[in-house]
RNA sequence: GGGCGCGUAGCUCAGGGGGAGAGCGCUUGAUUCACAUUCAAGAGGUCGCAGGUUCGAAACCUGCCGCGCCCA
């Protein structure tokens, strides 16, 4: 055992060293073992582009929690970790890299093009691994997964094929959004709505027959060069007999009908709208119902296209804006009022996304959707916190169809081929080379890649080997805890539900514990743009990664979003060197230690209190972690550590250990190792480096303090008479008080007088008198009861069945004693008050709890006595005073 | 418009049918003896408002107010 530890904890000095140990060891590595039961978790994929962010950092930390937890009880425990292809993402970052070199990605092609990826992935792609490691996630890496890795783009495509021949998949003209940046679809949910203030134009479209006009109320006027009718609410009485009618469109004067449908809002406008169905997905709807035509008339770059005439070339709001001119010439324009309305934004690159009608590949949702609902609602998938099964539940109930094919070129291709010459459509596991229908060899196969989801909602089986039945699927399949943030529930937990009820039949993890959001001390979303985000390997290189898992995991309920404080960091890194100096004490403390078996009748009440303390204290951390309270059970072993083990057990070891009983001493240092040990053992989920740094100077048990056993509730442990310690510490809050209230230098010794109710407290106060004297700085105690003589200088506190009295040298300030007693007297007043308000109720003494009862009764006679006490000292102080 | 969450100490947040908690900040005092990244003592709260349920509500229910988020 080492002896010369520094006095301040330096993560930098031990968290890569242990790192690369337990990786050394294979600590790792989940083992498939029939006679252990499996624990898994997969690992929410980053984007292989991605740089670690303080979401990557609290998702992991909670996982590495669960997962060394369940470790050291003796689980096979699997976290499976892996990165996401991530294909706008990536594919924007090397883009971004060709542009510097003056390339495009189609000046390469294709293939070249995706050879640079390849390329630019192998380079970067671990780096996010790198960082996770950095935090000290104990993933199994020999398991480490892609998504474009051979297995699963065999996953992925067998999937595919399935979903087609069950008719599925589909691939049809339907409308989609379009994000004229990124140049691809986007799925629904890859849309965010936001507010904005805009313009609602109203533009008069004449009747054919002469007889007025109507007017249309809309936000899109440049989409009235597709317009391919009116519509208005049939139960409209304004509008009544107009359906059927015909009107002229404005600026095309072309001729459209007025139709009825009951989408229309009659509150909205004018209560008449204008029907666009190539570029609004309500009005795409309405067109199916009436067989409206489709024109398109903005292309994918955001530009008028043919069908815009004259328009056309222009950029879509530059033709907004000269469509309401020509309206305003030609007469048809009438007004326009301020709306504040909400629009689709691209969330990747925040452009307005343009809806537009266009042939993709589908999803159908709603066969899928009913057992990933059902299975929910029967409690096989549980959330934590439960209300997040609401809103997926919501979601899904109300889904529309996923659009999946994305025009990139980074993904998993769409295995469809073309048959250039009868136009068959083939979907293949394997690569189609011959038209299966007229045998031509000139095929091609569909352009587009499948939506990264597609990809990752797969992954809880597809990284276990699936399609394959591999061993490891067979044991570790379903995972057992899914940790992710709610931001990602309909983009990704959904998806993995329902294709793993598809697939597995099988839920895919059993529970779903949902995080919040980690912001700014602002309480705004961290996020590029803004420049508020705080790297979180800048806070491991400032204060280790113990500290950061702390911060992160602390002070928060599950689900809800956190703010991220500097200071919070201090405290979190001040609690790790607390731990460090504690440990660093106890083994300055044990040069002639012998380990043995703790000899139970030999304890004193100091060390029972602390066994038991720390037996209460292991259960209650179980259970949270257990329940998924991570914050709880960090605060609670917190608590433990900090206030009960230092604060009070190694100050009062401190008397065994330097005193002359060389059998108190021993038995002292049994007990510190005893609880550093287990308390180190609680400890290690959340802060694995200094715990295992500590642990290997202090415990024989094993290799590393994470293949040690998870600490076990002990019934020999659960001594009886423990609460006796607490008359103790409150002998010594009292004189401590008296001490700091009335000055006493904490040099000076003081003496004390004690008048006890009953011998039992004197006994309990007598055989302790040595913590007393040690920790409220006392040499001298005198004990009895009524006839002892109490000198007129003396200040006092009460505490449950005794009074102390501290003798003052020269002058009592009796103003400040009175004034202390009277503060006193008012508590315990307030208190009294409150307990007879209860116990004159009738009520309460027939239904509460006889226990709470009981607990009232003696409360209130403990009150009364120190109260009384307190008013004769009072009294005794008023006499002195008028003297 | 529908749904969800939040409102508790100066700040940030836990808690949750039976004596209002933590961290930070603040006040006072302490430094040879594990740690000043420390210790001791203390100040500070109509638990958003109003009803209801209950013997008992900060907690459960309803309504309202304020803030935030998601969906349409």
């Amino acid at each position: 055992m080492q002896k010369n530890l520094p006095s301040v904890y330096d993560p930098k000095e031990v968290e890569d060293k242990w790192y690369e140990f337990w990786e050394k060891e294979n600590l790792f590595h989940a083992e498939i073992d029939s006679k252990k039961q499996p624990f898994t978790i997969v690992i929410p994929p980053p984007n292989v582009t991605g740089q670690l962010h303080m979401g990557h950092a609290l998702n992991n930390t909670l996982q590495d929690i669960l997962i060394r937890t369940k470790r050291m009880q003796g689980y096979s425990a699997l976290w499976l970790p892996g990165t996401d292809h991530a294909g706008i993402a990536t594919e924007a970052k090397v883009k971004e890299q060709l542009a510097d070199e003056g390339l495009s990605k189609y000046d390469l092609g294709r293939e070249k093009f995706l050879e640079r990826v390849w390329e630019w992935k192998e380079k970067y792609g671990d780096t996010i691994i790198n960082q996770l490691k950095k935090l000290g996630s104990s993933c199994d890496w020999s398991r480490l997964r892609f998504t474009m890795d051979e297995g699963l783009s065999k996953a992925v495509r067998e999937v595919f094929v399935r979903l087609y021949e069950k008719g599925l998949i589909y691939r049809g003209d339907y409308i989609v959004n379009w994000c004229p940046t990124c140049k691809t679809t986007l799925s629904d949910i890859e849309v965010e709505h936001e507010d904005r203030n805009d313009k609602l134009y109203y533009v008069k479209y004449p009747y054919k027959d002469g007889s007025g006009y109507l007017t249309v109320a809309t936000t899109r006027p440049e989409t009235i060069l597709g317009d391919t009718a009116v519509a208005v609410n049939p139960n409209d009485e304004r509008y009544k007999g107009i359906i059927g009618k015909t009107v002229i469109l404005p600026i095309v004067e072309k001729e459209i009908p007025v139709i009825g449908d009951s989408y229309v809002d009659t509150e909205f406008g004018t209560g008449a709208v204008k029907v666009t169905p190539g570029h609004d997905p309500n009005d795409f709807e309405m067109g199916l119902r009436h067989s409206l035509p489709i024109i398109i008339v903005i292309d994918d770059n955001g530009i008028m296209n043919d069908n815009a005439g004259k328009f056309k070339g222009m950029d879509r709001f530059d033709c907004r804006k000269a469509i309401v001119e020509e309206l305003q010439q030609e007469g048809f324009f009438e007004k326009m009022e301020d709306l504040n309305h909400s629009v689709g934004h691209c969330y990747r690159c925040h452009t307005i996304v343009e809806p537009v009608v266009s042939k993709q590949w589908f999803v159908k949702m709603e066969p899928l959707a009913k057992p990933a609902i059902d299975v929910v609602k029967q409690g096989e998938v549980k959330f934590v916190p439960e209300r997040f099964a609401k809103i997926y539940l919501n979601w899904l109930e109300n889904i529309r169809d996923w659009c999946i094919s994305r025009q990139l070129w980074w993904g998993h291709r769409i295995p469809a081929w073309y048959c250039q010459e009868c136009g068959e459509t083939m979907v293949s596991r394997d690569d189609v080379k011959v038209c299966t229908k007229c045998g031509s060899s000139n095929i091609e196969q569909d352009p587009d890649v499948l939506d990264t989801w597609f990809s990752s909602a797969l992954w809880p089986f597809s990284t276990l080997g699936w399609p394959e039945d591999t061993p490891d699927l067979k044991y570790f399949y379903p995972t057992s805890v899914l940790v992710t943030a709610y931001d990602i529930i309909f983009f990704w937990v959904a998806r993995m539900i329902f294709s793993a009820m598809e697939f597995m039949k099988k839920p895919p993890f059993e529970y779903v514990v949902i995080t919040g959001l980690v912001r700014d001390a602002q309480g705004r979303k961290m996020s590029k743009s803004l420049g508020n985000g705080i790297d979180p390997l800048e806070v491991i290189d400032k204060y280790g990664a113990d500290t950061l898992r702390f911060t992160l995991c602390t002070g928060n309920a599950p689900g809800n979003d956190m703010r991220f404080y500097w200071e919070k960091v201090e405290s979190s890194r001040n609690f790790a060197n607390k731990i460090w100096n504690a440990s660093r004490f106890i083994m300055m403390n044990l040069e002639d230690f012998t380990p043995s078996e703790i000899d139970l009748s030999k304890l004193a009440l100091k060390d029972r209190w602390i066994l038991k303390r720390i037996n209460d204290v292991t259960c209650d951390v179980t259970d949270s972690l257990e329940k998924f309270e991570i914050g709880m059970a960090a605060q609670k072993i917190y608590d433990f550590f900090w206030n009960e083990f230092c604060d009070w057990y190694i100050e009062m070891a401190k008397i065994d250990l330097y005193g002359k009983n060389s059998e108190a001493r021993r038995i002292t240092q049994l007990v510190l190792v005893n609880v550093v040990e287990q308390a180190l053992k609680l400890l290690h989920p959340f802060m694995p480096f200094i715990t295992e740094e500590i642990w290997q100077h202090i415990s024989r048990e094993g290799l590393s303090i994470m293949v040690s056993s998870w600490p076990e509730y002990k019934p020999e442990w659960e001594f009886e008479d423990v609460d006796q310690m607490e008359l103790v510490m409150d002998a010594v809050r009292g004189i401590r008080n008296i001490r700091a209230e009335m000055n006493v230098p904490p040099s000076k010794q003081a003496s004390a007088l004690v008048r006890v109710s009953s011998s039992s407290v004197s006994d309990v106060l007598r055989s302790n008198l040595d913590i007393i004297y040690s920790l409220a700085k006392v040499s001298k105690m005198e004990f009895g009861e009524e006839d002892l003589h109490i000198p007129h200088k003396a200040v006092s506190c009460v505490i449950k069945g005794a009074e102390i009295f501290i003798p003052m040298e020269g002058l009592v300030d009796l103003d400040t004693e009175i004034a202390r007693l009277e503060k006193e007297k008012s508590n315990l007043k307030n208190e009294i008050e409150r307990v007879n308000k209860k116990l004159s109720n009738q009520g309460f003494l027939e239904k509460a709890p006889k226990d709470i009862v009981e607990k009232e009764q003696q409360k209130q006679k403990d009150y009364q006595e120190m109260l009384q006490k307190v008013e004769q000292r009072l009294k005794m102080m008023a006499d002195l005073s008028s003297k």
